[in-house]
DNA sequence: GAAGTTAGTTAACTCTACTAACAATCAAAG
DNA sequence: CTTTGATTGTTAGTAGAGTTAACTAACTTC
């Protein structure tokens, strides 16, 4: 029989602190810095955080004991005093399952090192016998085979499983529209922790590209990712931390009308959507237009050009609100770097008033294919680690 | 002589949590509660927070020497048992002082309770002699004068000093730049910390509006709050805090260019800015070149419908991006209100892809005179006694 | 008046981080 | 080669914060 102020393991009802949860702070603390900043010694921690040598070797000996740090050995350097420990988190005991489900040709998901390194890479084609693509509840036994093979590949403790997703997804992990996959009110997160076991966490897909951005792609905290590919989405890191939106819908900016004239019909019934320009499939019509037209050099730069000011023109009140440093740019290289970034970055300087010369800088995500799978790796790491 | 790891009282270099620091987190959730749900007895404070009746007790012992927390004496409840000794929030033994430096024609100044009404009003008109706007050290010197005497109006302990300033300011009170006052890098909190010996807090007037209303005036976790006046500002609250900025300067939106027309000329020597629609001085042009023409009636609606609809122009790609609940609109009732608050909810709609009916409610600012005079005792609130 | 209920306090325990002191191990000076 | 000093990491004991258990106080209900 449960007591009546049951509180488990740190799940309070109140926001109340505890001393356990300072403690699991400074545990956190702890690895956040040893991910960040590598391997150092327990003096070093204790420098680092301002916590004294005798709290960061008792930390230290409590992660040591749940595996999430190991002792390397003595540091090399040469100086007086006794040779220090190295201690760093356990890079190689302990792994994550990162899962993509925004692909338009196949399901895709691996297993990460706490680097965000893809050790092991698994696809599963989207779609059925007849060539359509599966909706539906077929999706979701397709997703929970292909985290339970993903998972069988481990070669170490899972620390848990991250899922981007294309939709709307809640904070509970319940996706509740995903037009793409046929879902709606799918709790993802439940499903796959009751499937395996397994600590899950989702979110949308463009949310978890600019969590990898963040973590590994040298962003900043205030700044904006934009994934472009069957459609448009955008995920926002504001003062460190990615909104999330009165209605968990924070990042939705492919259907936003942008601009004062006309613009063409977009697939939502509405015209001048953002999508009418940016979306893989809107550039690529609009490239063959101009290829096959009198001047095909001149009207792919065109093209270009006026994809990126539409996108320009709709990040302006964006960047302009929230003072964001960076705009991100995610998908097809070939479509979005050079003309186009060139232009998204001239359009948004003239559109804002600055001091600085460089307010916001402009550039593509790395590994754009694999944004997703790390950015779902990372959202397990700072759950399960308070590490990123 | 300080020690080598000197930590005063919880100012530390690392953001290591020590059992303190929860206690100070227990403390300020005592006072939240009791400030936002009103007196209640220990008893119900425990349930409340999830702590015990002792730790409550301890809790409220410790806020009652501070005297941030009265006993009101035995609750007139009816019920089996011991009566309950309700205790509240000090309201009447405490007192604030918030300053608006962003009027026109004066600056503001009040001695403010707990709850944000307004005790007492000092204004010093802005200008010198000769009838022109002082600048610069005059305006400083102007403010510590201000603050001193309604300092001297208190009738309570005063916990500290709010400032609502137009310009960009630094997270350590530091007015970066500020045109109207003719001031670049002010750091008025210093003066008026060494003037007064008072905690002193400095924001952008938007920011400070947007406390206020997110504090009293019913606002949510996800809004905007448009300051209409001379300028065209913002203050932006994102899952429940306030966005900054990369560079201090969020919730700049006056001058973003809207639309992909042409637009008229602004006073920053671009085209098409937001102020050159929305700033008051705007709207009166505008109303008064209406009044003047043939169809008076119908021109002036036009003006208030162009207007909402550039606000909502630039507001869509902000509201879809950060999935906003509220845009609150703070300035002149009888120029915002009616038709363009009405344009601007109606173009917002138009411009964003939704499946609610409402996924965003435009509205007026409650007391839009004092509405920074507000949100400037909410950030001392806030900062001194975790309250807000 | 007895029984049951609720509020608030006291006493003893746990957990966390701290200070003080010490052992281990190296480089550099004499 | 020894001494000195520096640095790391651990052990022992202390102070603070919150907990459980038990108690007193004061009320309603039967």
């Amino acid at each position: 029989m449960p007591s009546v102020r049951d509180r488990g393991h740190s799940k309070r009802t109140g926001a109340a602190t505890l001393p356990s949860d300072g403690r699991a702070n400074n545990l956190s603390l702890v690895r956040r810095t040893l991910h960040a900043d590598g391997a150092m010694s327990r003096a070093e921690l204790s420098r680092t955080l301002g916590l004294t040598r005798v709290t960061v070797s008792d930390l230290v000996s409590d992660l040591l004991d749940r595996g999430h740090v190991v002792e390397l050995g003595q540091s090399g350097e040469v100086r007086p005093g006794k040779p220090a420990i190295l201690v760093d988190i356990n890079r190689q005991g302990l792994q994550v399952i990162g899962v993509d489900l925004s692909g338009e040709t196949a399901l895709r998901a691996a297993v990460l090192d706490l680097d965000g390194n893809i050790l092991e890479r698994l696809e599963r084609p989207v779609g059925n016998a007849t060539g359509q693509a599966a909706t539906g509840q077929a999706v979701v036994e397709q997703v929970l085979e292909l985290v339970a093979e993903t998972a069988a590949r481990a070669t170490a403790p899972l620390l848990g499983i991250g899922v981007g997703t294309p939709g709307i997804v809640s904070g509970d992990g319940v996706v509740l529209t995903a037009p793409n996959l046929g879902w709606s009110e799918v709790p993802v997160r439940e499903l796959l922790e009751q499937h395996t076991g397994l600590p899950t966490l989702v979110s949308n897909d463009a949310d978890a590209a600019v969590h990898a951005d963040h973590t590994f792609g040298g962003g900043c905290d205030d700044e904006i990712l934009i994934k472009i590919g069957r459609g448009v989405g955008s995920g926002v890191i504001v003062g460190g931390r990615r909104a999330r939106g009165a209605h968990s819908a924070a990042g939705e900016i492919g259907h936003v009308t942008v601009g004062t004239d006309p613009g063409t019909l977009c697939v939502c019934g509405r015209t001048g959507c953002l999508e009418t320009w940016m979306s893989v499939p809107s550039l690529e019509r609009a490239l063959a237009v101009a290829a096959a037209g009198d001047d095909p050099k001149a009207a792919t730069a065109v093209v270009y050009q006026e994809a990126g000011e539409r996108l320009a023109i709709a990040l302006a009140p964006v960047v302009g609100v929230l003072d964001l440093a960076e705009v991100v740019l995610s998908g097809p290289r070939h479509l979005l770097g050079g003309p186009l970034l060139d232009a998204v970055q001239r359009t948004l300087l003239a559109r804002l008033l600055h001091q600085d010369p460089q307010p916001v800088t402009v550039r593509l995500a790395e590994d754009p294919q694999d944004i997703v799978l790390r950015g779902a790796a990372v959202m397990v790491l700072w759950n399960q680690l308070g590490v990123a």
